[in-house]
DNA sequence: ATCGGGCTTTGATCACCATCAAGATTGCGT
DNA sequence: ACGCAATCTTGATGGTGATCAAAGCCCGAT
């Protein structure tokens, strides 16, 4: 099939391929923009960059020239300590932004990679720094984008300082939940991409606990688990043993 | 004497505390500012506004107007769970920004609140948005700090989720310490600002737990405790702690 | 100077989760 | 379709830090 490409073909792509007709942009970009804006910044972005499953998009240490959005697919980022232990920091889905840990130190500090056959769009940062300049909207949009990434993390230390294990996987499940949701997946059933490990390790869990937990919550009715996929049955049950925590 | 003060005492403080003649100005303000460039800042930026010890800067929920650079003192931010549980998610220092949290959702996420009788100076976003598009270097400086405090976050989830008790004490007190150098205070020995259960809510720790460690290093000769006076004795063997942890 | 409340220390016990271990299942590559 | 490696589940045990408790200390208020 890929043997047919015709020139227009490859026009339509690109097409497809422009913010400005992206169904992700509300999530990537302010809806503000007007048409011209929209065009300046299709012209900064990069045509989407494919990574296989298991493949990095940066590494720690590697200079920073851009950010990435997700146009399709799902990330994990991850930070190692120097004695090598590996704690995630955040799984990313479509129209996320990843990489803003590197405008500080001009090199990435998290490892990306990629937990499926993903696709990511390229926002060069002096470019959209300078073209943020000029259209406020933007640069708006990039100090509310980070300092969400900001409150969030502010999330996750209290999950990580504050909850048991059942809490923190039950306010995983309904994170994600809730994320599928916004982007038109079904809410009550999904596909984990992640392994327990991982989970564990952004949870700040061992994985036989995240295992044993996914049983357990199985065994109460509250989720349905079959391996990676899993269907919530009770998110009202989920919602009071996040909130019901009195340690 | 507070009593005798004439007008041009009054203009002499207020020259003191103009950004360009701050001594913690390369701490809050990017380095390569032009001398008008500085001069449009100082403007923008109100005078020095006192906190009391106890006092709450801001509060979660409070709508967002300003960014906080802390001038003289000593802060906390916490966050606090819908069923009461504060996290506290930093302290911070002379010279660091407090609020960033609040640009994205317009109102603040967290309380701030002085440990010491403290001073800090307001920073209005919204005009601080708009000169920050006319001085690149100033904008690039914003990007950078929210960068550095999701890069920090990042760190303290690597320790939330990955170490054990000794070894968050130890890589606090050595993170304290070297913030202290930074401001020409001694690096060997300072005075905690904050109680054991602020220290233990940061860690993620329980009191007991950050008493019985202070306890225990001293009994090992790491550092000497006097209540919240700490002394460093053996900064290699607090780094050692830090990185050796298998678990 | 004295009193009182908040903060800190230290001890004893317990719960939760990590660890170790073995087996089951899945899914990928050939 | 097969086989192997990676992932997941479940069980048994132990350690770390939470919890409960009580006494001592420091500091600020009167």
């Amino acid at each position: 099939m890929q043997t047919a490409l015709q020139p227009r073909d490859i026009t339509f792509k690109q097409l497809r391929q422009a913010c400005s007709n992206c169904s992700l942009r509300e999530l990537c970009l302010p809806n503000e923009l007007s048409l011209d804006e929209m065009k300046q910044v299709d012209e900064l972005i990069g045509q989407g960059r494919p990574i296989k499953r298991g493949e990095a998009l940066y590494r720690a240490g590697e200079p920073f020239r851009a950010l990435y959005a997700v146009r399709v697919g799902f990330f994990k980022t991850s930070v190692v300590s120097e004695d090598g232990r590996e704690q995630v920091t955040g799984f990313h889905m479509s129209g996320e932004l990843m990489g803003m840990d590197a405008i500080s130190a001009d090199h990435y500090t998290c490892d990306a990679v990629a937990l499926e056959d993903s696709e990511v769009c390229e926002l060069p940062f002096e470019e959209m720094e300078s073209l943020s300049r000029k259209i406020p909207v933007l640069q708006r949009h990039f100090y509310r984008v980070m300092s969400r990434e900001i409150v969030r993390d502010h999330g996750v230390m209290l999950l990580l300082g504050n909850m048991k294990a059942e809490e923190r996987i039950a306010a995983f499940l309904l994170n994600l939940s809730q994320r599928f949701q916004v982007r038109g997946y079904s809410s009550m059933s999904f596909h984990l991409r992640m392994t327990r490990e991982e989970i564990g390790s952004y949870l700040g869990l061992k994985l036989e606990t995240v295992s044993r937990t996914l049983s357990k919550f199985q065994d109460q009715g509250l989720i349905k688990v079959q391996n990676r996929l899993i269907e919530l049955l009770d998110v009202d049950g989920l919602k009071q043993l996040v909130n019901s925590c009195q340690g």
